[in-house]
DNA sequence: AATGAATGAGAGTTCATTCAT
DNA sequence: TATGAATGAACTCTCATTCAT
């Protein structure tokens, strides 16, 4: 028997990912979940806190992903390399997550928001440190290094709109090939 | 005095894009607008007709521009680079019906929902179309040509979510970096 | 072409009759008569006036006919035979105002009301005084006159409901059969 | 203290027997019923759905009073007088019930319409084979069964309309005034 | 832990009606 | 005569949430 709190946070990540935080009624989280409407409150606070915590949790792995990236490799190029891998991996293999992260923030209100604003902030300057190192070193040809990081976060993110893990392409090829599009878009130099 | 049709466009374009159609309330639409919210109905069918129309004009411009772009340049590199630079021009001058685009289909329903999910994949298909004859044609050096053209576009259709006007990047600057990205990422040959 | 005015009465009567007083719009009222709504008012009151303008209308005729039965006739058999015949006729040949007037008594309010149900009144008692007369002169046998009445008015009223001029049944025919279950009802002495 | 469900159930009845289904909005409903609009809905599906369980119920009950009467009396005469008798007591006990069924019907729509239409249908099969059965076996005078059939209801369930079981009228009274109505009106042979 | 009952507020939409043109 | 524009009030129904059991 699954434990009727992951129940309710299943429910959520599928249909916020597909019709919208706005787009879903309690009900249907409830009858999604087997429980009824009133029993959700047992599981979490308001709508919205539930919203959150889905954020914020595919927000603080991804963030911790990044920066244990980060952390493995000294040299630009294979940071920006491993950054791209994780996110791509991510959003291949959470797709539910990232979409609702990457579209329902305008759903939160007030101090939620800021917060989960804060941590996206903190999740793409890890990206600009070492897109920035990059350019700097000579290593990257960027027109923008700002608009670079831009253009490869959404391009990353995309994956999380189409792949299909049980379609043609592995994960591990798809993961390749982001790597490879990345290096060539930031110009590395052979 | 801009005509009271004109206004709930509008009104339907700033709330659409920031907050998403089912977070929009019929009030808070004909507040925006000037009118009360039985004169809204004067304007539009129902709400969903509203968000169709707007979609499906964002579409047709989209779609019109592109197969000029395509019909204009027969050699892939310069179609492409075309298709690239009309995409993130309109993002950048459209944002907030790109965004709807991008963003609200899933809030589309039965027919309606055909139709525009038919001339998004028309427009896909005429860069699928741009890309693979480039890569037929060994003018490219991409692992997946389908991938290519997914991590293309959402690279372009990200311009919609950050790019200020009023900022420090000029939009023709704007054009020619992203030109240079999907050119690199293409692995276009010297 | 059809005055506008005489359009709308139609109009009225169709839908009144089909779908209650109640169940009709205004704009639908004003599409069946090949107007706009706006213009509806120029050839009539509120809707409650013209529905009242409709029952009164039928009620006065009704009444005028069944006076002229009445005084055409001294003997309360062959009076009320009039009066029979002459209400089948009517329901028969104007089911919509008749039906109208049957049922939507309880959608006009204050002093309308009163008036319409005056009319009513006047009427049945037309009726009531015949049976009256005929029971006082021994020329029914019925249990009770009040209730024969009623018993009469429902059962004639009825063809208004099912009665189809282009069936099998001429009007004269019908007629013919009211009549004769009429007296029979009443327990006509041969 | 009545349950809920109960009271719901006759403020509908109270409410769409005096003003129609259309002439009642919910919020009256609700006030009648002691509860607020929206714990309406604990009790009922929609407003139509409420309207089509009273139909059905009144339906069921009186096919089955007459399909009981129909079978306790193989004599014609005596299965109509039978039937005449169950529908005046059904309509004199339960005027409300018999009101709406009689003049809402076009307030239902689909699928919900066609099976009360099914019922009362069936229903008017039960009177009308008792009465063709009685003309085929010389037991009637009538002109015309069919015809005979519609005045007789016509003339049974007006009782719903003006009966008053505290008025001077016994039911069994009643009951006895419209059985030797009826015989006269078929002219039930001595 | 679970839920039936309850609700104020609000959803999208239509209502009958008015008025300037 | 005719109507597009406009609206306050009402429509049916659902919203997210609470609470007693």
């Amino acid at each position: 028997m699954a434990g009727a709190a992951e129940r309710v946070r299943e429910a959520a990540l599928d249909l916020f990912a597909d019709r919208g935080f706005h787009g879903v009624g309690i009900r249907q989280l409830a009858e999604r979940a087997g429980l009824s409407s009133a029993s959700l409150y047992h599981y979490m606070g308001t709508k919205e806190d539930l919203l959150a915590a889905i954020m914020r949790a595919c927000l603080e792995r991804l963030l911790a992903d990044a920066e244990a990236a980060a952390a493995a490799h000294a040299d630009p190029v294979a940071r920006v390399e491993a950054l791209v891998r994780a996110h791509v991996v991510s959003h291949a293999e959470r797709p539910r997550e990232t979409r609702v992260v990457d579209g329902e923030l305008a759903a939160l209100t007030g101090e939620t928001r800021a917060e989960v604003v804060a941590l996206r902030d903190r999740y793409e300057r890890v990206w600009q440190d070492a897109i920035d190192a990059g350019a700097a070193a000579g290593a990257f040809a960027v027109g923008s290094p700002a608009v670079a990081r831009r253009a490869l976060l959404e391009m990353c993110s995309g994956v999380a709109r189409w792949y299909d893990p049980a379609g043609p392409i592995p994960l591990t090829e798809l993961a390749d090939l982001y790597a490879a599009m990345a290096r060539q878009l930031l110009g590395v130099r052979a």
